[in-house]
DNA sequence: CAAGCATGTATCAGTTAGTGATATATCTAT
DNA sequence: ATAGATATATCACTAACTGATACATGCTTG
């Protein structure tokens, strides 16, 4: 297996697992949730979606799915492994704690004369 | 003037900027309170830094000071513009509105039976 | 003061990840 | 059956980052 991606993860990275976080998905919903997720800032095309999610597959991030059944037979459906959460989780404890960090840098700050 | 960055910001944008936030430095000490703020986990090298206060000085996102008096003739200090910060601030917005997002979604789902 | 190490800026060649464009297949609805 | 949306795939290109290295200046100490 490829070694293992570092934080902080790049955008495609963390909307990609952010997005199969609420459920499996196949590719081109992710597309679509990584937009939603984003508000519409984060607009991620076909290219950067298939090379991450392979990247992800054989990182063991994300793993392939039967897929529901009746669903559109092009689709293949993936979900979230164990490490893929945790990566993610570990990813938006990153973040929370620089937002913890720069409230404290400059509020305080901004309130003193 | 080149044309303006988006976000997500990239690590090394990021936390050059962050680190002016805390006062006016010079490059050498940018990367030496990226590494701090990072709690020791994104590690610049020069080549990164340099080429990034470079971009960020064409963007006007970053500007050039006289520096402290007495200092090491060597240095050159840069400080956050105006826009600089509220690039920074907006950077800062979007991840918290993530997190936000992220524990509405399955924060409560965990608990859930 | 001179030797040696730390500080500080600079640049190069190479890699990685992302991008816009395009191709192609399949589905849905009429 | 045709049209348009859905869905996956791949190409050539670019932007940004990286490791390595170079080199000048400053600081310390014998």
């Amino acid at each position: 297996m490829p070694s293992a991606l570092q934080l902080p993860l790049t955008p495609a990275v963390f909307f990609t697992l952010f997005a199969l976080a609420g459920g499996e998905k196949h590719g081109y919903a992710i597309m679509q949730e990584a937009r939603k997720l984003s508000d519409d800032s984060f607009r991620m095309g076909p290219a950067t979606l298939y090379t991450t999610v392979q990247r992800l597959l054989d990182l063991d991030l994300i793993a392939e799915t039967a897929g529901a059944k009746g669903a559109d037979s092009r689709r293949r459906n993936y979900r979230l492994t164990r490490s893929g959460r945790a990566l993610l989780d570990a990813e938006l404890e990153r973040v929370e704690a620089l937002v913890r960090k720069a409230k404290g840098m400059w509020r305080p700050a901004e309130v003193r004369p």
